[in-house]
DNA sequence: CTTTATATTCAGTCAGTACTGAAATATATT
DNA sequence: AATATATTTCAGTACTGACTGAATATAAAG
């Protein structure tokens, strides 16, 4: 992966940009894609060099992919530096980002939405209003947590059995 | 909503927090959460002056929240100002924002994993990793795509329906 | 223990997005 | 038509978060 093809470089450039557009980090991005191209697990200098960025953006980059549970650094015999490989199952890669941008900002959210409802002052009538639309949201998170839950302990080949059923589901509403 | 209260103050300041974390302007989120919990359509003027932003900068950000179909214009008699008021379903709402970012973001990334695949030269032993990466990858998309289209003509109760259905399904897996 | 290679930290800089306010436009009222 | 009110546009500014590179830390080799 010394120097990039041009399908590569458009794989890579594309996911650094659907990154920013879900307030993931450019660069974090764009060395995941660069990993998950690779062949081998790559050096930080080589990563640096490949997508021109400083070798200590690298370093905080892949930290950061580290922190998501997707990036792990193995050793190459006879090489002192650290290489850095990317988890290749896909469907596992996602449940993992999903798990943790769960943990780290809806479980927050219904947390606020819990304390908002806890403190918002007892049957004024002016609050009414803000109370229920505090309890249709909180009730919503409720239900994406539940359904996430539910989702959870299910091996990944499960998930293609359930969107097999919601064809079912559907159809039975239809005829 | 003249003035705001602690309660609503921090809901409109997490609700923009969370905006940001997934790619959406503060501000943007920010209003949505004042509409949203407003017992009446506000004018922009009274949107601008109850989160201290400038007109202008409400103008823009109530075009966004219009594109996304959540929030729309409506007319007070006697008053020549649009005042807005935001979707009231929560389900609806994200049915909306789930619809449009798929549009954005989803679908594009689709095409260009297609693109990638077509343009990749075959049988090159160099990138038969690359396009066993990519395969990979775009299975994925296609299935979440799939999954999507499955969803989509489900009217809203059924989604619980579904999500006691995988409770069934881990059952039977484990028992 | 010293030297060399590698990785991380962090203060300062830079870039891109968000925001402002003035000007332009649009719409209603007299 | 003239005036008043409301909204949008846009050039310039401000701000946030990303990035760099020098300094520091860590660890292997001699």
């Amino acid at each position: 992966m010394a120097e990039l093809t041009a399908v590569q470089t458009q794989y890579i450039l594309h996911w650094g940009e659907m990154g920013t557009r879900w307030g993931i980090n450019r660069t974090v991005a764009q060395i995941h894609a660069l990993l998950y191209l690779s062949p081998r697990a790559l050096p930080a200098e080589e990563i640096a060099e490949t997508l021109s960025v400083a070798r200590s953006n690298v370093s905080t980059s892949i930290r950061e992919l580290e922190t998501w549970g997707i990036v792990r650094a193995v050793h190459v015999l006879g090489d002192r530096r650290e290489h850095y490989e990317s988890m290749k199952d896909v469907w596992e890669m996602f449940r993992l980002v999903i798990e943790q941008r769960k943990r780290r900002e809806i479980d927050p959210t219904r947390e606020v939405l819990r304390r908002c409802l806890a403190d918002l002052p007892p049957k004024e009538p002016g609050v009414a209003c803000t109370r229920e639309r505090l309890e249709a949201m909180a009730g919503f998170f409720e239900a994406v947590i539940e359904l996430y839950d539910q989702m959870k302990g299910l091996p990944t080949g499960t998930v293609r059995k359930l969107l097999r059923m919601g064809t079912k589901v559907k159809r039975a509403k239809a005829g």
